[in-house]
DNA sequence: ATTACCGGGGTCTGCCATGTAT
DNA sequence: ATACATGGCAGACCCCGGTAAT
């Protein structure tokens, strides 16, 4: 049975994130592990300058050698250098041990110089709660690599510990788990308060729409949009009243629209959200299209309000230059999912195989690449 | 045998501002 | 006073294929 893997995995995780729980929490920022005298920042010399504002200059000279790029990492965070003592070194061996490599972590610290400031123990403790999510440590490595500061940010791993509980006890499965950690990672080193306003309002959207299930609400639109946890109820807030309001729609359409497709699009920036709505409306408009006709559109395929507006249009032009109407995209709007690189080129063939739109219909244009072409070898040889 | 319907998959950080602890 | 911790922001789609319906 397909589904008995990942009930294993959940339990594991859960078990251990019990078992982890009766450590205790192991006091960071305490760079116990300076091996090597010479990569070792403690600073012996004294400084001419108040301590307070000089830099540790064997700290600068371990980074350099280590690749970091100092102007970068001083940049963003000044006060790491100026610490007495700091862990780079410890840092680097952790996760050179991990199968980074040299050149990542080097990259690691210039973009996210606090990484440095934290204890072996809480790596050790921050990366076995990670990998209670993910099976490899090539896995996380390659989210370090990308997203230094999900990993690093916050040296609460009792928050991370107590995420993850959180996060299962909605009801999200390891898979959910794992897609989310991997394609937004934030998540994990928000406060569990924060995560917990999310589901929170999620929850009281349902209930003030008329919802039967609000926890299965807020499941359903986090699973479906691993983002929301990661942007503020704000953001999500208004862009909910906004499409409530441009769209008229009742509390049952809203619910509907917001546990369905709509689900996508609730974390877009507010303003590009309402752009994008703005010129979609107006481009409509222009075609003969009512108010209904949008408002339709939008709830059978609200993706399109996720396309800039710049993007759509040229899109739309792309479609229209090749003999389709307005009314065909309305009818079967899934083909502005696809590039308008994709779109111009399969218009292309199409056209010198004499395809006539208006009879067969457009859908040939929503298929995957594999189907289109089979189709297309099979046009061609009929008219062969 | 084809087409329609539908859902799933990848992927997304790096910076700034502010509050808090020391 | 300073560094740390944390929240928030802008950024801006595309593609595939299983399976039901015809």
């Amino acid at each position: 049975m397909a589904a008995v893997p990942g009930v294993r995995v959940l339990l594991s995780l859960h078990r251990s994130v019990i078992v982890q729980r009766s450590f205790g929490l192991v006091p960071v920022q305490l760079a116990s592990t300076c091996l090597p005298r010479r990569l070792c920042s403690a600073t012996t010399r004294n400084k001419p300058k108040p301590p307070a504002v000089s830099e540790n200059e064997s700290l600068l000279e371990n980074l350099n050698v280590m690749g970091v790029d100092v102007k970068m990492a001083r940049r963003r965070q000044p006060g790491v250098f100026r610490k007495a003592f700091t862990n780079e070194h410890g840092l680097a061996e952790f996760l050179l041990e991990k199968g980074a490599s040299r050149r990542s972590i080097a990259s690691i610290i210039s973009r996210y110089p606090r990484a440095i400031t934290r204890s072996i123990d809480h790596l050790e403790q921050r990366w076995k709660l990670w990998r209670n999510i993910f099976s490899t440590d090539a896995e996380i490595v390659t989210i370090l690599h990308r997203s230094p500061e999900s990993f690093f940010r916050t040296s609460d791993n009792e928050s991370l510990e107590k995420n993850i509980d959180f996060l299962i006890s909605l009801g999200l499965n390891s898979k959910d788990l794992h897609r989310m950690l991997t394609t937004a990672p934030r998540t994990f080193s928000n406060s569990l308060e924060l995560n917990r306003q999310m589901v929170e309002f999620l929850e009281d959207i349902c209930v003030e729409l008329g919802g039967k299930d609000p926890e299965q609400f807020a499941k359903t639109v986090i699973s479906r949009n691993l983002y929301v946890l990661i942007r503020s109820t704000k953001r999500v807030k208004v862009n909910i009243e906004n499409l409530r309001s441009v769209l008229k729609l009742n509390d049952s359409e809203l619910l509907a629209l917001l546990q369905g497709n709509g689900a996508d699009i609730v974390d877009l920036s507010n303003e590009y959200l309402k752009k994008n709505f703005n010129s979609l409306q107006q481009r409509l408009t222009a075609h003969g299209c009512n108010e209904d006709d949008v408002k339709k559109l939008i709830i059978s395929y609200p993706n399109i309000l996720y396309i800039g507006s710049e993007t759509l249009s040229n899109k739309l032009d792309c479609l229209l230059e090749g003999g389709i109407t307005i009314q065909q995209i309305l009818g079967k709007p899934k083909v502005l999912d696809y590039s308008t690189q994709n779109i111009a080129g399969r218009l292309k063939d199409l056209q010198k195989l004499g395809y006539d739109f208006q009879k067969n219909g457009i859908a040939l244009l929503d298929s995957s690449q594999k189907r289109f072409i089979a189709k297309l070898n099979k046009l061609a040889a009929e008219t062969r």
